[in-house]
DNA sequence: CCGGGGGGTT
DNA sequence: AACCCCC
């Protein structure tokens, strides 16, 4: 599409240190050979950046808010139905769109249209983060790469399975489109894109399949070969429908936009700059001198938004994975005294808290933000103050004095920004945790053999998201050395790994694959991999394994956690003097049982998780909860139900050779959440369409990992 | 231009 | 820490 290459002038000429993205990406393209100048950040994507044919799907969940709160309270079903925010209405289902009502009203509206609206309040979003986590795990089992966009969008790059997909129907053609084809566009069935795109329209049929009977959900989705184009082209029909756009509608489609305002990555201020320029129509924007944008812009930008403008999109879709921040707020009409602003702040990091604690992550930042009511200018004032957080702190989050301190440090940043002497008017309060790290364990709970699995390199100058330990990490504490926590200067020795730990069964480790129990006595970079996984079913098989890898390497470039591809000879190869440079390879399992409860029901164990029974992993540095909610099936119960976040750290090689029981314990999600709930709105109006997983009866399961493991 | 988030870059 | 983007 859009044949014209034309590399790009390079106008950027920052070190070429980070070319991790165009590797991944490109394929077997090969274009521009000589220059890869990366910038490291803030660069384009180009061409070679992405391979030229890809199958991009945009996957756009109905009224999503709505949906949700449906499924909670399926009385809601034929009910016209909002959901409300503070006075405004941020979504409604189609019953009430039948009569007139429409998203993002304000309330008053919204009940002067249609009175008999009935509303619900939208401002908890737990129900719905929960729910949108679960869509995007559900798309992760695909084997595929899914980048959320907000709580109710998911890019899905779906080219391996077209691929595969035509590799096996082979000359069988099987030409029909599923879902609309844009523009009532004919299918040229010599055409190789558009077969892969008719592939990938009924891969996207499979999803939207998928997502239906094992979440309740109905949503749009877009096929197209990237991703702008396939978020346009979603939501030409709207409710639960799917369109696939071929090459030769693309200007069709991008020139229906009125307004550049409209196409995706262009947002109110850079609009406005547009219009600045006298470009306010996609036309015009396409038609412009470079030069006249890279002016107002900056090279990068105004390229960026040109090839917008003509539907182009080389930018790679980049797996989320968890949440990089937890945040909560609260706006209102007034907020003017020291203690009320206390009293919010306290219900802020009250939920804030909970919500970490099932996270299981570690904040290492804290920051707060607010927004006082101006006479001038009442949008856009919002600032905001951080400031690290505690060592104490961050190893013990839900202590009683943890509280309190994090509560004096919020006070602290307030009054860096207000002057509590003067009068003040604040309309908003915002507590954020961010810069998450995998959880500190402590010492009891820390020897198993997943002592053996995470994987450690660190990077001279840069603290590895991947290895926690304070001794060996260049934490941004110079002083943070607590002589409790030793797990490195064991492991940097390497041949300390061969006497096993006290509480590693001996037995357990015998069991292990031999090609680990190699892997953990030897160098990390004789390690093989095999995708050894025979997947029970083709599209539903696990494959969120490799995601994670996807995953750590985008985000940590310079972690020795790359890898991930399926393909053998992509494998990072991992450097000799990992060991010496204070890295190390290990598998990280380790399993505590919290008590040996099955049938222990009064389970708020120190918290408020609804779980029944729950047993507690760690994975790396991260502590995972495994908890046995009785609505919910188990993890270890389910064939379909296999999780797809992983803690990072986690070596993929040596994961990938583990017994499949195993490995499917540990594919615990890091919210420990279920993945697949029974469906209380589908079981009572829907017979069971569950096609696959009938689950063995999770409760009688035992936690197979457990054999692994001593009993005391 | 008003909600409660989330992401990224300088 | 401010600014941008997205929903």
């Amino acid at each position: 599409m859009a044949g014209d290459v034309d590399s790009p002038r390079l106008e950027d000429e920052e070190e070429d240190d980070t070319d991790w993205m165009s590797r991944e990406e490109q394929g077997e393209q090969t274009a521009i050979p000589g220059h890869q100048a990366a910038p490291s950040f803030s660069r384009q994507w180009t061409k070679s950046d992405t391979a030229s044919k890809r199958v991009i799907v945009h996957l756009d969940m109905d009224c999503f808010y709505a949906q949700v709160e449906m499924i909670r309270n399926p009385e809601l079903r034929d009910k016209p139905l909002g959901i409300q925010q503070k006075s405004l209405l941020v979504t409604c289902n189609y019953v009430a769109r039948k009569c007139g009502v429409s998203k993002c009203m304000s309330i008053k509206e919204a009940k002067e249209k249609f009175p008999q609206l009935v509303l619900v309040s939208g401002e908890d979003l737990t129900h719905y983060r929960e729910m949108s986590y679960k869509v995007t795990e559900l798309l992760e089992e695909f084997g595929v790469k899914v980048e959320r966009l907000g709580f109710d969008e998911n890019f899905v790059d779906i080219t391996e399975l077209v691929d595969k997909k035509l590799q096996q129907q082979q000359n069988v053609g099987i030409l029909e489109v599923s879902g609309h084809v844009y523009n009532n566009q004919t299918v040229n069935c010599s055409d190789w894109t558009h077969r892969r795109l008719v592939a990938g329209s009924h891969v996207a049929a499979d999803i939207r399949a998928a997502v239906h009977s094992r979440l309740g959900l109905t949503g749009c989705a877009g096929i197209a070969c990237n991703k702008v184009l396939s978020k346009l082209v979603s939501g030409t029909f709207k409710p639960n429908q799917q369109t696939v756009l071929f090459p030769e509608s693309i200007n069709h489609l991008i020139n229906s936009l009125n307004h550049v305002k409209r196409i995706p990555g262009i947002g109110y201020k850079t609009a406005q700059r547009l219009e600045g320029l006298g470009l306010s129509s996609v036309c015009a924007l396409q038609s412009c001198p470079v030069t006249v944008l890279e002016k107002e812009f900056g090279s990068p930008m105004a390229h960026r938004i040109q090839q917008l403008s003509r539907g182009e999109d080389y930018s790679p879709v980049t797996p989320s994975g968890p949440p990089q921040s937890l945040s909560e707020e609260d706006s209102f009409k007034k907020c003017s005294t020291v203690s009320e602003v206390k009293l919010k702040i306290e219900e802020l990091l009250r939920s804030l808290l909970k919500r970490l604690h099932v996270d299981g992550r570690s904040p290492h930042t804290l920051r707060l933000t607010l927004r006082q009511s101006s006479p001038i200018n009442r949008y856009f004032n919002r600032e905001s103050r951080q400031c690290p957080i505690p060592k104490n702190v961050i190893q013990n989050p839900n202590s009683e004095d943890s509280f309190s301190v994090l509560i004096e440090l919020l006070m602290k940043l307030f009054e860096k920004m207000i002057d509590v002497k003067s009068s003040f008017h604040l309309t908003l309060l915002n507590v954020c945790f961010s810069n998450l790290k995998p959880a500190q364990h402590s010492n009891s709970s820390r020897n198993s053999i997943g002592f053996y699995l995470t994987q450690k390199k660190l990077p001279s100058t840069e603290a590895c998201q991947i290895c926690k330990d304070p001794e060996v990490q260049a934490e941004e504490d110079p002083e943070d050395t607590n002589p409790s926590t030793n797990v490195c200067s064991v492991e940097t020795d390497h041949t300390a790994s061969l006497s096993l730990p006290d509480h590693i069964d001996m037995d357990v480790f015998s069991q292990l694959p031999e090609d680990i129990k190699k892997e953990i006595l030897s160098s990390p970079q004789t390690s093989t991999i095999h995708k050894s996984s025979k997947s029970p079913t083709p599209s539903m098989c696990p494959k969120g394994i490799q995601n994670f890898f996807r995953k750590v390497s985008a985000r940590n470039p310079q972690s020795s956690c790359t890898a991930g591809s399926s393909s053998a000879t992509e494998i990072p190869e991992q450097h000799p003097q990992t060991m010496m440079d204070s890295g190390c390879t290990r598998l990280s399992v380790e399993l505590t049982q919290q008590s040996s409860c099955k049938d222990n029901e009064s389970g708020s164990s120190g918290n408020d998780t609804p779980c029944t029974s729950s047993s507690v992993c760690m994975l790396g540095n991260k502590q995972i909860n495994q908890c046995h909610d009785t609505d919910m099936d188990c993890v270890e119960s389910g064939d379909s139900g296999s999780a797809s976040y992983f803690p990072r750290g986690v070596d993929m090689n040596v994961f990938s050779q583990l017994p499949e029981e195993l490995q499917k314990e540990l594919m615990v999600d890091w919210k420990h959440k279920k993945l697949t709930p029974k469906i209380p709105a589908m079981k009572s109006q829907e017979k069971v369409k569950n096609t696959r997983g009938q689950r063995p009866n999770s409760s009688a399961k035992p936690n197979n990992l457990l054999k692994y493991f001593k009993p005391g």
